[in-house]
DNA sequence: GTGAGCAGTGGGAACGCTCCCACATCCACG
DNA sequence: CGTGGATGTGGGAGCGTTCCCACTGCTCAC
C-alpha cells in the first residue's frame, strides 16, 4: 500500500532531452501547432528515447476530462452474456467511441451493496460521461448520476418519469408494420402474444398492435390478445391458450422472437401448417429468427445503432449542456422469411 | 473541448466548512486515526452538506495508484457473450477484486487498430495492474505491458516463453481424473476425442489421457485417438470416426462437453447405448452438461475459481513487485452423472 | 525607418489531493 | 514541577500536467 516508486519519464524530462521548453513539448505531444518543425522533431525523439508516456492522472486533474466514458449494464453477468441484445449494443458504443476517440469502460451494476463504490467511482472524475443499459424500472442511478453533472445516457425508454435522454427503438412502430404485413397478406383474424406489461418493450408493442389494427380499420378482439413473459416456453403457452379461444385465428405477432420460436412449436403441436393456415410475425430479429422451421419473418431492430445513437447523444450533451435532456427513438423494418 | 467549470466543492472548502485544516479532512476521508471525534464529526456534516466526493485524479496524482484493475479480453464481443466460461470468469474477478476494494474495468482487445489506443489506455496510469483473458498465441501485449511496469496476470497459461504470472486449469490432471474412473468403471478400450492441438488445453488434455492410461498400465492405442476443435460439430464428426475404426470401444474422454454433446448424438445415431455400451465423460462442466442425454460425467472446473485466483495472483505481485512471475494449477474434480 | 503582427518559445501558476513535518496539548510519571 | 511520550492538528511541498501570458525575433506594410 506504499506510493510505489516513481519510474517513468516525466514531461520535464522530456524538454530537458529535446532541449526545448516543458511548454513546447507539450504542444507537440497535444498536436497543437506553432511548433518549428526542428523542435517538434527533437521532442519526438526524446519522447521515444525515454519512452515516455503521459500521466493520465496529473492531465485529467487540470483538463477536468478523462476522455472516458463508462457503460452500466443493470443486470447479472449472466443474463448479459447469454443475450446477443447486448453484445450488439456494446460493440455498437464501442466502435462509436473509438472513432470519437474516447475510451469505454463497462462496469457492471450489482447488487445493493455494490451500488456505493459504482456511483463514487462514476462520481470521482473517472469518466466524461455515463452510458446505462437495462435499467429496471424507477431506478434512481441515472438521476443520481446527472445530479452530479455527469451527461447521462439510458438505452431503453425509462418507464418512470425520469428526465435523462435516452434512445429507444420504436417499438410501437415496429408493431405497426408486422400487423401492417400481415393486413396486407390478407390476414383476417390476427392475433397477438403480447410481452409484460410492466415493461416498456411489451406494453408499446402492444400498443402499436393495437394501432396497427385500427390504422386498418378492424376492431380489437380481446380474446385474440395473450400474454407471455418474453421466454419461448411462455409463448407455446400462450399460442395453445389462443387456439383454444380462438380456432379460426390466422396470424399471430409475437412480440419478441423467443416468444415466436414457442408459438411456432404450439402450432406445429397443433398440426396448423406455417404460413398456410396462420402467419407468424417476430420482433427483434434476433439470431433465433433465422434459424426457427420455417424461418421467421420479424420486426428488424438493430442493437449497434442502438449504440452508436447513444454515444451520439451523449456527446453531443457533454458539449452542448444545457441542452433538454431528448427521447431518440430508432426505426425498424420488417424482414420477411417464410412465415407469413 | 473547453474545460469545463469546477462545480464541485475541494477537500479545502470542507475544510474550511469544518472549522478544521485540510489534513484533518484528508485524515477523516481516507479512514485514519489520530483525529478526535469532534473534528470528525464536523468534517462528515461538511461532506455532507457540500455533497463533497474526492478527486480521483488529483488523488491519483500523488498516491501513483487509482484501486483499478482492467480486465482486457482478446476476443470478439460475440464470442465473448456466446461462452458462459467468460460470464463465470468476470463474476469471481469482479468478486474478488470488490472485495479487495479494487474497481474493475473491462476492456475489449480488438483488431490492430485499436491495440495501440488501449495499450495507451493501460500504461498511462489509469490502472493498478492488467488481467488478460483469451489471448490467442503468442501475443505480445502481456509482455508489452509488463514492460511499463505493470502487474499482468494472464488467464490461461500462455503457450510461449512469455514471462508472465498465469492461471489456468490443471487440465493434465483434470484428465487423468477422467481415465481413471473410466478404468475403474472397468472399461477396457477408452478412446478420446482432443481438442485442437495449438491450444493448451487441447494439448494439455490429451496428455492427461496418456498418462492416465499409463497410470493404470495400459498401453496408447492410436487408433483411439480422435481429433475434434471443440465444437459440437466435430465431436459428432470424430465419435463416427472412432466407431468405424474400432466398433468394440467401449469408453471416450471428449476434451469438452461441447464435443461429447456431438459424440452422444453420434453414438445415439449409431444405436449404442450410454451407457451400457459406452461411457463418455466431458470436460468443463458447461451448463449444457447437465442437459445432454443422458446428463453427462464430466470434469468440474471453476471459471469463478479461476476469476478469483487471477486477482489474488495480481494483487500478491503488486505487494512483492520483485518476485518472479508463476503459474497456479486449478485442480478439478469429477461429477459423475449418467453417462458413465 | 518604424511599428504592427505573427510564428515560436519558456516557464509560472494552478489543478486538488496526500504526505509529512513541525507544533500544540495533555497526561502520567519520577 | 519538570520531562517525555502519546494524541491531535495545520499547512507547506510536491505530484505531472495544461493553460496562458510574456517575451523574442522576424517579416512586411506604410
Amino acid at each position: 500500500m506504499t506510493r510505489p516508486p516513481r519510474t517513468r519519464p516525466t514531461l520535464e524530462e522530456v524538454a530537458a532531452r529535446a532541449g526545448v521548453g516543458r511548454g513546447t513539448a507539450s504542444r507537440v505531444i497535444n498536436g497543437g501547432d506553432k511548433v518549428s518543425a526542428r523542435a517538434r522533431q527533437a521532442v519526438e525523439e526524446a519522447i521515444e528515447e525515454l519512452g515516455y508516456v503521459p500521466n493520465a492522472a496529473a492531465r485529467a486533474l487540470v483538463t477536468r476530462r478523462t476522455n472516458t466514458v463508462a457503460l452500466v449494464i443493470a443486470e447479472s453477468e449472466e443474463r448479459v452474456f447469454g443475450e446477443p441484445f447486448f453484445a450488439g449494443t456494446i460493440r455498437g458504443i464501442g466502435t462509436a467511441l473509438n472513432e470519437a476517440d474516447r475510451q469505454l469502460v463497462l462496469l457492471f451494476a450489482q447488487a445493493s451493496a455494490r451500488r456505493g463504490d459504482l456511483e463514487q467511482y462514476l462520481t470521482r472524475q473517472h469518466v466524461d460521461g455515463v452510458l446505462l443499459l437495462s435499467l429496471h424500472d424507477d431506478d434512481e442511478l441515472p438521476d443520481r448520476i446527472r445530479a452530479h453533472g455527469l451527461p447521462v445516457v439510458v438505452g431503453g425508454r425509462p418507464s418512470g418519469g425520469s428526465a435523462v435522454g435516452y434512445v429507444d427503438v420504436d417499438n410501437v412502430q415496429g408493431a405497426e408494420l408486422a400487423v401492417a404485413h400481415l393486413v396486407e397478406r390478407g390476414r383476417q383474424r390476427i392475433a397477438t402474444i403480447a410481452g409484460p406489461a410492466d415493461m416498456v418493450a411489451g406494453s408499446s408493442r402492444l400498443q402499436g398492435y393495437v394501432e396497427g389494427l385500427a390504422a386498418a380499420d378492424r376492431t380489437l378482439d380481446e380474446r385474440l390478445v395473450a400474454r407471455g413473459d418474453f421466454g419461448q416456453a411462455s409463448g407455446e403457452q400462450a399460442m395453445h391458450a389462443l387456439l383454444d379461444r380462438v380456432p379460426d385465428l390466422d396470424a399471430v405477432f409475437c412480440a419478441n422472437d423467443l416468444m415466436a420460436a414457442g408459438a411456432l412449436r404450439a402450432l406445429s403441436d397443433a398440426g396448423r401448417r406455417v404460413p398456410e393456415d396462420v402467419a407468424v410475425v417476430g420482433f427483434e430479429d434476433a439470431p433465433i429468427a433465422a434459424s426457427t422451421t420455417p424461418p421467421l419473418t420479424t420486426v428488424h431492430q438493430s442493437p449497434e445503432d442502438m449504440g452508436r445513437a447513444m454515444v451520439e447523444m451523449l456527446l453531443a450533451s457533454s458539449t452542448v449542456p444545457a441542452e433538454a435532456p431528448a427521447g431518440r427513438m430508432l426505426s425498424t423494418h420488417l424482414v420477411v422469411r417464410a412465415t407469413t
